[in-house]
DNA sequence: CCGATGTTTCGGCCCGGGCCAAAGCGTTGC
DNA sequence: GCAACGCTTTGGCCCGGGCCGAAACATCGG
């Protein structure tokens, strides 16, 4: 009864709540020094300096040195997918953290998944790009139509470089919140950047919620129109 | 920076060997007593008996008393679908267990997973139905299509007893070992049990691996075609 | 009833691991 | 250079929780 891979080192990764802190914090995609995650987790930095260790060991996160400060990420978007599925299932059985406080319908709304755009402004792009035909669902994958290649250009997207990356350009990711597929991938986080630089939105500071301009909001509505 | 659900309950329960490889032993989907999880966790019947509650308490187990035996199953699909996902993690963070023995390629080549079919068959099963058009891919959901439901009927399920359960017909499911999308939902443990009712296939004792028989072999892939 | 079997509860041992303060390295800036 | 800053390492404290044996509780068969 010994096949197969082994959940419990990662799982006992997440099952510290100042790692899992330290996680979550990271999951807004931004770099983070070590001296920040002690703060977000509540703990000395001597602490935190041991806990980030462990997580790089156990392939959960990333660090890029930069003069004196040490910056940490998610080692990857697979992290990343794996705490939403997990968010998901505690939040189905309620285990819900302590001061759950006014953030949480603007987290609800629109926020950062890694480095993509979750909640239910992220579903709504996903269904307004399916419904217009510009996504197609396969068997395994789903991918960019021609008329989506063109929308994507129109949008102010540089199609050429995303399919560079080594990463998929489109990756659905499941959420907590919606329990609804959104867009991940190279093209959902594209999506999120030009948002982010067109000025229509912005990010809620030491927050993962995603706030939207008015005008942003609106231009948002017209450029992701739901089913006519 | 306290919103949303808390992973660390649940994460901390999976983290413990003991606890990790009950829950493994649970996704055959077979309901174990207390006795048998507490053999094949390792560890005493105190100690089960102990874990076995926490796993209620978070609600990733439920119990049937049936005599003087109490029966533990995964609390739900989301469970299983869960412990997948962090399986799938695990195999790519090459987080392997120590004796990874013969039955190793057996249960890549096809396993139960809670109550359907992964591995490779259980992805040749999804692959066909999807290219046969008796599977549509949906922005949210995947359907049976009515050429699909013809076809279900022709394979000897019930889907009038299917559509009645509270669960959706269809779902997906992610592999650890193929890394692509399996059919779960009611409709995919119709299926399983179709398989073992014709004598096609059997479970390998005390194992999630599930093998064919020879005519069964012929049987699943004449039944289940790839691409033309 | 009484003993056999399966499961849970209780008590106590003990180890892993989280935690911090203080000391040790690197890097930056003056 | 030297001092300030950021991070890591070390050492030691301590608590949570896993583990088991023994005893209590439940159920079944006779």
């Amino acid at each position: 009864m010994k096949e197969g891979p082994d959940i419990t080192r990662i799982a006992a990764m997440l099952g510290e709540p100042a790692r899992a802190n330290m996680l979550i914090a990271l999951m807004g995609g931004k770099a983070l020094t070590a001296g920040e995650l002690a703060f977000q987790a509540g703990v000395s930095p001597a602490t935190a300096s041991g806990h980030l260790r462990q997580l790089q060991d156990t392939g959960l996160a990333a660090m890029r040195r930069q003069g004196r400060h040490h910056y940490f990420t998610l080692a990857g978007p697979e992290v990343g997918h794996a705490l939403e599925a997990l968010l998901g299932l505690a939040a189905e059985r309620g285990h819900l953290r302590v001061r759950t406080g006014p953030r949480d319908p603007a987290m609800r709304a629109a926020r950062v998944c890694y480095d993509h755009l979750a909640g239910a402004a992220g579903v709504r792009i996903f269904q307004s790009l399916t419904h217009q035909g510009f996504l197609t669902l396969d068997a395994e994958t789903i991918a960019l139509t021609d008329p989506g290649r063109n929308w994507a250009r129109a949008f102010g997207l540089d199609l050429a470089a995303l399919e560079q990356a080594r990463r998929p350009l489109c990756r659905t990711c499941l959420d907590w919140s919606e329990r609804r597929t959104h867009l991940a991938g190279s093209l959902g986080a594209a999506i999120l950047s030009r948002l982010f630089a067109s000025g229509w939105a912005s990010r809620l500071p030491d927050s993962r919620a995603v706030v939207f301009s008015d005008g942003g909001r609106s231009g948002f509505e017209t450029a992701f129109p739901l089913a006519a």
